[in-house]
DNA sequence: TTCATAAAATTAACATTGTTCAGTAACGGA
DNA sequence: TCCGTTACTGAACAATGTTAATTTTATGAA
């Protein structure tokens, strides 16, 4: 009786569908042209459809949010190669920074888009999960005692905000007030204070 | 011959009553309940128009992007009270997070979403104006000598980053991850580190 | 195979949306 | 009063998200 295994797999397999086709749109033409009826003619099914695997379109959003945090988790990861927590935690500020260059569009979904936030009904688990591993990273340089004083949530959330920054500015085209040609080597620039939070003793 | 005048009038009352109702709706309703419909139907107009006196839905947008412009250059000023250039530029972060919670809808519109953007054609002159004041407020610290080295430039583009990262994470409901009744502390301690980027020496 | 039931997909509609254009009403100067 | 310009509107268009009723398809039993 593998009937209802395989009937499971083909709900999988058509939610995935309707996910890649949607980022497909989003990735080429913009968050504006991802429109029910949009997908709907690239699957080749009706728009009706799509509801009987999602409750709406911002469920369709918050899928696609989750499984950028999928892959922004294996980009925080990056950073175990490195013993040293300080440098750890600097290179997990510039892949931050490197997610949201190299992945524009989920990184919207994630972090700036109303759109997802929407279906969040109690707590924000992937955003959770991805701050508790920059938690973990502040702390083992606390614990290192190389560097740093102050709460670790706080110097955290000061990181997060940080490279939340320079990233959301960028995607939103609030930096065009600096040229083209110098805006990347000025984030890199400015990324290099990421170590003043660090090194920082608050409330002198 | 007043008359033309009178017209001048007439329309730049128009313009407004436009703006202040879609302001209104934005404030009350949300940005998805502003339509042109809706602003049309307050004012008593039909929504064609609205399409006399702005271009498209995203021009009501720039312009309302504008008046919050001018309204954040007064909470830039508010700063010059104090005449050490330090605590200048601390206050100066603080009215920018203070901009920002009293004046949500304004503060979306000027730094978060995409739509007055794509009315900017050429330079976005409200961003640079801003920014350079608070290039101003960096230049003063550096001058005084009291504090800081590296481009001054690299600085306040970190210092806005910090403050908008922080701003922006709250507005777009991603600070949910902290407790509602930690989350104003939490915000005010994390903002305390702006002082590092200041202090810091880069290029350690 | 045949039939009833359950599941999956579609059709067609609804209420919105932004935007345009052909027409109408109001106004100002002669 | 007449005429031209300006201001405005009505009606339409194409596109949107979403739902209810209906049809098609797959399933398991007789």
């Amino acid at each position: 009786m593998g009937i209802q295994e395989r009937k499971e797999r083909e709900k999988a397999h058509m939610r995935q569908m309707i996910l890649e086709t949607a980022l497909a749109i989003f990735q080429a033409e913009g968050f504006d042209k991802v429109s029910v009826r949009a997908i709907a003619d690239r699957i080749e099914y009706s728009p009706a459809t799509l509801y009987l695997y999602f409750k709406n379109k911002d469920d369709i959003f918050y899928a696609l949010h989750e499984e950028g945090f999928r892959r922004f988790i294996e980009y925080q990861r990056r950073a175990d190669v490195l013993d040293d927590p300080a440098q750890r935690l600097k290179k997990m500020g510039q892949d931050y920074l490197n997610f949201a260059v190299e992945n524009p569009e989920y990184y919207d979904l994630m972090f700036i888009m109303a759109a997802p936030m929407r279906e969040v009904s109690q707590e924000w688990s992937c955003g959770k999960e991805a701050f508790e591993n920059l938690v973990k990273g502040v702390q083992d340089c606390l614990e290192s005692g190389q560097i740093l004083s102050g709460n670790v949530h706080t110097v955290s959330l000061g990181i997060w905000a940080f490279v939340h920054g320079l990233a959301s500015l960028l995607l939103r085209g609030r930096l065009q007030i600096i040229p083209e040609e110098q805006r990347e080597k000025a984030i890199e620039a400015a990324l290099e204070y990421l170590d003043a939070l660090l090194t920082h003793r608050p409330g002198r």
